[in-house]
DNA sequence: GATTATATGTTACAACATAACACTTTTTCA
DNA sequence: TGAAAAAGTGTTATGTTGTAACATATAATC
C-alpha cells in the first residue's frame, strides 16, 4: 500500500510540474518536497506541523519562513487551499431560545471575508456526512 | 436604533443569567460585559479584537488571560461557540484534473476533529448563499 | 560569463495563547 | 456569624505562531 500510495503522489507531483511550467513558474525540490508532504499527509496541517511532518518523515528541515513562503506559492498556483480563519468565537443564534435543540449548530463561513452564518443542520443528517 | 439594539442586548443578557443559575453557574459583571460585546459586534471576534472591542466601547481593560477564560466559561455555559480551525492547508482535490472549474471549492469541516472534506458548489449557488 | 531575477537562509520581533502562582470575592456550613 | 473552601480575577513569564528585513545562493537571460 506504501507504494502504490507513493506512486500516486508522484504522479500528481508531475502533473504539478507540468502546472507550473505552464504558468512561468517553477516548482524546485523544497516545493515539491512539501507539497508531496501534503499530499501524504492526506489532512489539513498547520505551516508548523507541516514542519514537523516534513521532519519527521523526510529528514529534511525546514525554516518556517521558508514553509510559509512555499505554502503561499503554492496557494497561488492552485495546488493548495488556505483555509484562513484564526479561532474566533461568535455569539450562539439561539442564546434567547427556552427550547432543546435537536439540530447540531452548522456555520457557513465565506473564506474571502470570513463572514460567518449560524443556520443548522439535523443530527441525521449530520451523522450521514460523517 | 441604538437603543433599540441595546434594549435587545439587555434582553439576551438576562436570559443567559437565569441559563446560568440554572446551571449553578454565576454571568458575572465581567462575563456579562464580554457577553455584551461579542453579542453587540454581531459578528465573530477573535479574543484579542474582542478586548479592543471591550476598550472603545466601554472603556474596560480586559487582559488576555482573563478573556480567554471568560470565553472558555461561556462557551461551556453554549453561550457562545468557538470557531476553533487555526490556519492549516490542504492540497487540492482536484490538483489531478486538467478542466476548468466552473464551481467554488466548499469544505465541510468537523469542527471536533478538525476533519476536512473538500466538495464543490455551483458558484450560481454561492451567490445565493450571500 | 556578467547581469538580473528568483529562491532560500538567518535574525529579530510582533501577535497570539496559556501555565503558574498570587490575590480577592463569593459561597458554604459548622 | 465567621472560618474554611471554592470560584473568580490579576500578574508575570513563557511557549507558539506568523512576518519583516536583510543576506546569501541559485537559476534564467542575453
Amino acid at each position: 500500500m506504501g507504494s502504490t500510495m507513493s506512486t500516486t503522489v508522484e504522479n500528481i507531483i508531475e502533473h504539478a510540474e507540468q502546472s507550473c511550467k505552464n504558468h512561468g513558474a517553477r516548482l524546485t525540490e523544497k516545493r515539491k518536497l512539501i507539497l508531496s508532504g501534503l499530499i501524504q499527509s492526506e489532512k489539513a496541517m498547520s505551516a508548523y506541523e507541516l514542519i514537523d511532518y516534513c521532519k519527521a518523515h523526510f529528514d529534511e528541515n525546514i525554516s518556517a519562513m521558508t514553509m510559509y513562503r512555499v505554502l503561499e506559492f503554492l496557494e497561488e498556483e492552485r495546488l493548495v487551499h488556505k483555509l484562513n480563519l484564526s479561532n474566533k468565537y461568535i455569539a450562539c443564534s439561539h442564546v434567547v431560545c427556552d427550547h432543546e435543540h435537536d439540530e447540531a449548530p452548522f456555520f457557513l463561513i465565506c473564506n474571502s471575508c470570513n463572514n460567518v452564518e449560524e443556520t443548522s443542520i439535523m443530527r441525521s443528517m449530520m451523522t450521514a456526512l460523517k
